[in-house]
DNA sequence: GTCTATACCTTGATAGAC
DNA sequence: GTCTATCAAGGTATAGAC
């Protein structure tokens, strides 16, 4: 099965130019060391991809919609469920998902800039989808009343980087459990939205 | 003025090597295109620098050791400052400093990858330091009762995260002021760090 | 301090045998 | 589909004249 063989190689390609990509950055690893790691010769990866700039933007297209299909099979997505669960399960959904893709992520917000005007395009238009199902939540909570989030837009953008930022310090081992600093943020994110009792929003 | 117009150079190539490490990266940016941008031959550079690598560390030093003095420098960074103010005047300073400074920013987080390991453990201490300023303002404000962090350290890490994400997305003429995204930071901060008034803590 | 010239290496990508 | 060989370009860093 020749096909079967090609993808093979295609799929451990991408596997470790993920990694490579992530650790060391894009410009600074060679289409040699990715092929090094696979076992082939750097001409053999030009088989399954026609320029390393394709390697890299099929890396980041597949991560970021496979977050929006992972989000969008949550029970929590749905447009009619409540404001503030559909918010809890968001944060515990990121946390989740962006701690079991570190490289991913890592890649898919370091390496915007390596990214050709036409791929970066595509990306930024997906990572808006992304932030727009947040926004959606706060504003609905807002209008419910059960939130405090005057800019849906900008609280959920702020938000985001606070969530992903735990993939940047948090490590297997530490002294919190990933259950503990999931707990730590569903609290703190709840906080930062909460209406306050005596304010007027 | 032989000094004198040395000392230029090696700033102008400052200037330059942050501007062009801020947009490309470090590993895409070549010490060529550095001198170009300043008007000199690239043999030139290294009567400054000795290798690219101590240029980067240059950079990446001097930004978290402004960042430090500059916070030092702010009345509210005295240990005896009332912590609700403490805390108010950081996200402001925080938020200041960082759109102030994009592009020391944008490297000194997104290149630590490109430094060699002695240079990394530098920065990561300096980068703990400013951490530690913060969390000592929740740890301070926890024991006064006017705060809920039960984890002062992973709550200031995690704030700094939403601060610094202020600068990703921030432009220069968007709907929002400078002044307006700080108001609604400071407000955000102090909701993610206020007790409830039900709740145990 | 800067220049030109250059040593030496690695890069992304291609060609043609197998 | 992978190999080896190869190309042209560009990388960091150095040497010696001025």
């Amino acid at each position: 099965m020749a096909t079967t063989k090609g993808e093979t190689t295609a799929q451990r390609a991408r596997e470790a130019a993920l990694h490579l990509f992530a650790r060391h950055g894009y410009a600074a690893v060679s289409m040699r060391e990715i092929a090094g790691e696979v076992g082939v010769g750097a001409g053999a990866l030009y088989n399954h991809f026609a320029t390393k700039q394709d390697l890299l933007n099929e890396l980041m297209v597949g991560h970021m919609t496979d977050l929006l299909a992972a989000w969008e099979a949550e029970p929590a997505s749905q447009e009619d469920a409540a404001p503030r669960e559909a918010l809890e399960a968001f944060v515990r959904f990121h946390i989740k998902f962006h701690r079991s893709k570190t490289d991913e992520v890592f890649i898919s917000y370091m390496e915007l800039r390596s990214l050709e005007p036409p791929n970066f395009h595509r990306i930024e238009k997906l990572r808006g989808m992304y932030e727009a199902r947040l926004a959606e939540i706060l504003d609905r909570g807002a209008a419910a009343g059960v939130f405090h989030a005057p800019e849906p837009r900008i609280t959920a953008m702020a938000l985001i980087g606070l969530l992903t930022g735990v993939t940047s310090w948090y490590r297997q081992g530490g002294r919190l459990s990933a259950a503990e600093i999931e707990e730590l943020y569903v609290d703190m994110v709840a906080r930062a939205v909460q209406p306050l009792p005596g304010a007027g929003g």
